[in-house]
DNA sequence: GTTTAATCGTTGCAGTTGCAACGAATAATG
DNA sequence: CATTATTCGTTGCAACTGCAACGATTAAAC
């Protein structure tokens, strides 16, 4: 193997690495200037709209965040009133962790800022493109699945139609 | 808007993160634990094994790292011996950065692992997915290349084909 | 030729990150 | 019940990050 023969620009890994940081900054733009959030604040806002009431660990477990980074996104969002913490009455170890009025509010904002970007993404594709695109994660994953030195997938990162068996 | 609308496991921008984290760190395990080194490191000594004598700028602008982090990357490995730094006699501004044969010695065995990977990943793709997803990536790079609040695109990340007048 | 502007690589700094360890609470074991 | 393991969220710490500013060098402007 030679060496010079190593192209970086055509290398999938850096492909991968270098578009999806460039799409998640140009989110980013948006939610640090207009709500000084970081993304590990965006994404606990997120689940939090789906699931209302959940633990430190559940979020960790459910959008690719290590749960310090979890909690301390979350003792941010709280010092902004964008999310309340509460202990669990039946294990007092688990805090409940829920939006506020403020915190949906700030999400609607996001979301509707997301969903446009992310259309105007997804309108330079062809519709088999698009289709392409999503089994092609998938299938990325699934090799990824079975190499034991690769880190787990989140539940969250799993289709739904796979065994998912117990809680997070 | 409903933001309970909002998902994000099928959220373009999140599903692209996750897999590109999942991917990076997975090459990550094998250049971290057998030689020590970080993401950035290894972007330096492949930009320099096509590159042989370039300044820090220039590897900033092809492999898509902060100056700063350029120049930190450059410092330990020199520090490690896998490369040399040597001001250039033109431009006393310039450095002048070369791989040491311990670094080409240490990139062929990281290159070696790095392909075999990547062929592991692709080979669990149909020809058509391979070409539909690399005709993808060029396709949102563009798009956000026409957005003015999207970053810039490094030199080495546009194919050859588009425009590229004088140095970088 | 002198002054001003731009570019080079580095570094100070403040904020962030991941990891390991912690005390507190619960579960499992005997 | 008592003891040991496990799990919870948090935090100390050291390493890393991006940004802005720096001195040094070269280019541009006048």
């Amino acid at each position: 193997m030679q060496v010079n023969d190593f192209e970086l620009a055509t290398f999938l890994p850096y492909r991968l690495a270098v578009l999806s940081e460039r799409i998640s900054k140009r989110l980013a733009v948006y939610y640090e200037t207009e709500f000084g959030l970081s993304i590990a604040e965006w994404r606990v806002l997120v689940h939090l709209s789906r699931c209302p009431l959940v633990s430190v660990r559940e979020i960790h477990n459910c959008v690719n965040l290590e749960k310090s980074r979890v909690s301390r996104a979350v003792r941010k969002l709280e010092v902004r009133k964008m999310l309340r913490k509460s202990e669990s009455a039946q294990d007092q170890r688990l805090l409940n962790i829920a939006l506020t009025a403020k915190g949906r509010d700030v999400l609607a904002k996001i979301v509707t800022f997301a969903l446009s970007f992310e259309k105007t993404l997804m309108a330079a594709l062809e519709q088999q493109e698009a289709d392409v695109l999503k089994s092609t994660f998938e299938t990325l994953h699934r090799v990824l699945d079975s190499d034991p030195q690769a880190g787990l997938r989140s539940r969250l990162d799993v289709p739904a139609a796979l065994p998912a068996k117990g809680p997070v």
